[in-house]
DNA sequence: CTGAAAGCGCTTACAG
DNA sequence: CTGAAAGCGCTTACAG
């Protein structure tokens, strides 16, 4: 059967076999030298022959075809719920480095207002079009689709008995960052958002973000920080560095996450993993956005 | 050669071969079957045997396989400037509306801070991961790239010689303001960071939600809407009715923006399309937020 | 109404 | 060092 499907009249892209009839060698070989196996096998006169028609002809090669013989797609997916934080994008980044040594390509999908977001991922492992899912700060797969999802997708920010997880110690920063406060000798510390009765001498953030809010409230105020009040944020992100004074803060190891979730996900791809919890645990950074309590106000 | 790939064992997911195996039929009428190709060329008690094995053995096709048979991945990108922005959130479900009828589906990619999305479109359409794309507010392609392009996007939010363009007829929608304003009454009219020399008794905003901050500001002057203080938005998202009281606005027909963009692009996918510009009228919408100005501030 | 077969573009064991 | 061939899982003309 010759049914050659050129979408449109002259589009047609170059096959392996283009390159390897213009280069005067076979389709294998081409493979070969494309995909870096050509050490030992493949002459260099002819490694280069195939590498300069490639280029001339602005080879590439069909996913499709690629994904059908391997039986990977090599993508996979970072599942968050809000593209807004930046904290994801961190984190993105981290499963991005840690996917490029394995060779593989990071989509980000965000749930946003999808409440429908299990069933597609579902989907997509059912079509296999995407290999593997992380899941970042998401509620956990339902019973329904646990079947399906096992051995494919890692949990970021949760714990699950079903999948590897990797667990935000969170306790132990939040208390990190209030025993900070309290060497320094803060007694009346407010958590963001959480009254108490007298005005504060520092305040513990749940995010960054929040906290950049308060120095602004703060300067509205007339109150200097740290010297007046003391703040710390949540999260570690580029504002913490930005404001001034630059922020104390619990660090939340995004990029190392996103990397060690990645190597999990491809990990287990190839042999499967049993389901663990890994808890992260975070660091306290200092900075200048925190010092002794004002002696009057004590 | 035997190579079969079982990821893992166990995990094997079912092919049209295994579902026609168990309807004790060929792989051909399962495929016709699935795909709705079976009218009066398959008997009925067939089509649901097959329907029915399908279903109990979860059976998805490979989109790889249906993708290197076809030469379509069918599935389209809409690239976009900054997901932040709620009105790319309209473009894309009318995108999604059009491309579903064409048994398409739709990826989201914000270019966000990668400079480099230019290139990775062109690789992700070289490699034929993705079908075509829908450029929405950003900067034109450069030259270098309009060769592999052409034909596989269209622009919306700009004009380019190149493509299928929309663009938004911003002028009118401008006008369209400035007259209802002027037609109401009023004289003193402010632009949003355009410094005028006396206090304004209407402001036409850039956007639903600087006007959203406008009314805040105006609250916190004692300034009621639109007794003292006019104000008019641009894009009519979600927010310009939820405001209070509602907002007039300039729309941005963003649904169905979205929706003749994926027709343009699906169409021109079929059959190249020559290269043009379409104008895009904006709906000017009058709701409270707009009245005579008071007599004692003219 | 149904099936056998070709072919999409790759990768990789195998043979030389 | 290189090539011929199989097969991944589909869809679709073609033959009956």
């Amino acid at each position: 059967m010759s049914d050659r499907h050129e979408s449109r009249a002259g589009a047609q892209t170059p096959t392996s076999f283009d390159v390897a009839r213009r280069a005067g060698v076979s389709q294998s070989t081409v493979s070969l030298v494309l995909n870096g196996k050509a050490a030992g096998r493949v002459s260099p006169r002819t490694q280069e022959a195939v590498l300069r028609v490639a280029r001339e002809l602005g080879y590439e090669p069909s996913m499709a075809a690629r994904t059908l013989r391997l039986g990977r797609t090599h993508v996979a997916a970072l599942i968050i719920p809000d593209v807004s934080n930046p904290v994801f994008a961190a984190v993105l980044q981290g499963a991005e480095q840690a996917a490029r040594l394995r060779d593989y390509t990071v989509v980000q999908v965000s749930t946003g207002n999808d409440s429908d977001w299990q069933r597609r991922i579902v989907h997509a492992l059912a079509t296999r079009s995407i290999d593997g899912f992380i899941l970042c700060s998401l509620d956990l797969p339902e019973s329904a689709h646990l079947e399906l999802l096992r051995g494919n997708a890692v949990i970021v920010d949760g714990s699950s008995p079903e999948f590897p997880s990797l667990l935000l110690d969170i306790e132990y920063g939040a208390s990190a960052a209030v025993q900070h406060l309290l060497s320094l000798g803060h007694r009346r510390i407010a958590h963001l958002a959480a009254h108490i009765p007298e005005p504060p001498t520092a305040i513990f953030c749940d995010d960054d973000l929040m906290a950049a809010g308060v120095y602004k409230a703060a300067r509205k105020l007339q109150l200097r920080v740290p010297a007046d009040l003391s703040i710390v944020g949540f999260c570690d992100g580029l504002v913490a560095q930005l404001l001034d004074p630059p922020l104390t803060t619990v660090a939340i190891p995004a990029l190392a996450l996103g990397q060690r979730a990645m190597e999990l996900l491809l990990a287990g791809l190839e042999t499967e993993l049993p389901p663990f919890v890994e808890t992260i645990s975070l660091d306290f950074v200092v900075r200048a956005s925190t010092a002794l309590p004002r002696e009057d106000l004590l």
